[in-house]
RNA sequence: GGCCCCAUCGUCUAGCGGUUAGGACGCGGCCCUUUCACGGCUGAAACACGGGUUCGAUUCCCGUUGGGGUCACCA
């Protein structure tokens, strides 16, 4: 499509638009911090547009702040990337290493005519702001260096600005906000060099989107209005050298707390790390979630990798923000639990339990597994639920528990250790057998029998299936346990 | 403040002119049951407001209100 006049338009449907057979996305965060759950999610969104298209997915890290770039920032994102399953097709770009390729392109748009030498001093701008301000007047640089013959500034340090359009309008086909149209008056012209030479982002982003060539740029609505300034610079270096299409956009809204603020720290800002390691998420669990945050195919919920990228596309992004609600991500990482390898489960459970200073075996861990994550929303639940499998004798009784161990209990208690004694077979059927003949000998129900058991057995009121712990403890835990309790009574009534 | 975006149960969402407005999380009840869970059934719960357009608006248009984003020699 030919630009008319001024206007210039990025129609997505177009046929002078990047997007082509070959789709290339890319997820360019800055290493200023760690990966907080909004930058995965547009992480998510691109690697699974780029997997749905058969495209690549590449990796850029937007180091040009020096002063706020960190090495542990960089490993802290390419490791919660990692995590998720979402690392780049090709090794990551750096941005910081290609400024001279920005610069490059800026002295083009200087040579050119489509930039200029502003030489006003950033305390001039500060103020020029402070006078809009105070006057309540839109904000932005006046374009007193536009027209002015940069001889005037003589040796002094200048940054190099876009020169854009003054008049029409720049219009974006955006993939999920729709058309959405912004006059050139509004915006004004930015820089793209700074004065000590370095490139800004809004240079930097262009040009690395290009060379690195993009074509479906998915990010962050919080990006919408810098898409307008860097289609400036897409259009001028078109008009130059040809060869710089436009790319899709698609700037998908952010997520918010719980309470709708901004997503801070307190709900749920955290690096996807904490997400891993403080509430014991699972990486499948997550990415679920923050799939159909924003994203949704009907009815369905839970969407396995291969179906999401099967189904994922632009349209089902949602327009408005939403919020971070830490119950369904609790509640999908409980199904993903159930689902998970018992192997897998028990090596991630197994230094949660060391770690508290618990001696565990890992063949024990493993077959109490599928009752154990049955009962768990998050890996620290079944370290939790587990912990009665390693607790050395005599076990702590929690207070809870204690309630339920009156005398008939402690007579229970020693009737069915006397009938697991003679039992030749520890098997979970000759076990049911003998804890239900006492239950009927008593004359009670099975529950009357079960619950002093399980406080006896595991020192809680809660825990799997009573025959299931009786079984894993083994003949001669299970008895020893069972063999304490009489010492406890004594040991209450003696103090 | 200028500009831009958004608006269906508390939350995430389905809906794309005519539906008893559907699902999921959470919440209540029931069932299952040796506890806790899981699972099953079930209940309460939404179209922000006002104008249009139309035979008919949750759906299309405008406005109001309410959220959010953005206005750096940060990214």
């Amino acid at each position: 499509m030919a630009d008319a006049g001024p206007q210039s338009s990025n129609d997505a449907t177009g046929a002078n638009d990047a997007a082509g057979a070959n789709v290339v996305t890319r997820f360019a965060p800055s290493p200023t911090g760690y990966l907080h759950i909004g930058g995965a999610r547009t992480a998510l969104f691109n690697w699974l547009f780029a997997r749905h298209h058969g495209g690549k997915f590449l990796l850029r890290v937007e180091d040009t702040d020096r002063a706020r770039s960190t090495e542990e920032a960089i490993a802290a994102i390419f490791d919660g990337l990692d995590w998720l399953g979402l690392g780049g097709d090709e090794e990551p770009v750096f941005q910081f290493a290609r400024a001279a390729r920005h610069a490059e392109v800026a002295h083009q748009l200087l040579a050119d005519g489509h930039a200029y030498k502003c030489f006003a001093t950033p305390d001039e701008l500060t103020a020029l702001r402070e006078e809009q301000r105070a006057a309540r007047k839109p904000m932005r640089y006046d374009g007193r260096w536009r027209d002015r013959d940069p001889a005037e500034g003589g040796d002094k340090p200048y940054v190099i600005r876009l020169k854009a359009p003054k008049e029409g309008e720049t219009v974006i086909a955006d993939a999920v906000q729709g058309r959405v149209v912004v006059q050139n008056v509004e915006l004004d012209d930015m820089i793209l060099l700074r004065s000590d030479g370095t490139p800004t982002y809004m240079l930097a982003v262009v040009v690395d989107d290009h060379d690195m060539g993009v074509t479906h740029i998915i990010r962050g609505d919080d990006h919408l209005n810098n898409a307008f300034r860097q289609l400036g610079i897409i259009t001028a270096m078109d008009a130059i050298e040809g060869g710089w299409p436009k790319p899709v956009y698609a700037h998908i809204p952010l997520i918010h707390g719980a309470d709708g603020a901004k997503l801070s720290k307190r709900h749920g800002a955290m690096g996807v790390d904490a997400y891993r390691d403080e509430l014991g998420m699972l990486p499948e669990a997550v990415a679920n979630y923050l799939l159909r945050l924003g994203w949704g195919h009907g009815d369905e919920e839970t969407l396995s990798i291969a179906r999401a990228i099967e189904l994922f596309d632009l349209a089902g992004v949602g327009r408005s923000p939403s919020r971070f609600d830490i119950k369904k991500l609790e509640n999908m990482n409980g199904h993903y639990m159930r689902e998970a390898d018992d192997a897998r489960l028990a090596a991630l459970v197994a230094p949660l339990l060391s770690a508290q200073g618990l001696t565990v075996d890992a063949t024990l861990l493993e077959s109490a597994m599928p009752s154990l994550k049955l009962r768990a929303k998050t890996v620290h639940d079944v370290a939790d639920g587990a912990r009665f499998l390693f607790t050395p004798r005599p076990i702590p009784i929690d207070a809870a528990a204690k309630v339920l161990l009156d005398d008939a209990a402690f007579a229970l208690i020693k009737s069915v250790a006397d009938r697991f004694d003679v039992l030749t077979d520890w098997t979970m059927e000759a076990i049911e057998t003998a804890v239900r003949a006492a239950a009927e000998d008593a004359g009670i129900g099975l529950g009357k029998v079960a619950q002093p058991l399980r406080v006896a057995l595991t020192g809680r009121t809660t825990s799997p299936g009573i025959f299931d712990v009786v079984f894993l403890l083994g003949k001669d835990e299970t008895l020893a346990r069972l063999s304490d309790m009489s010492h406890y009574v004594a040991d209450g009534h003696n103090s």
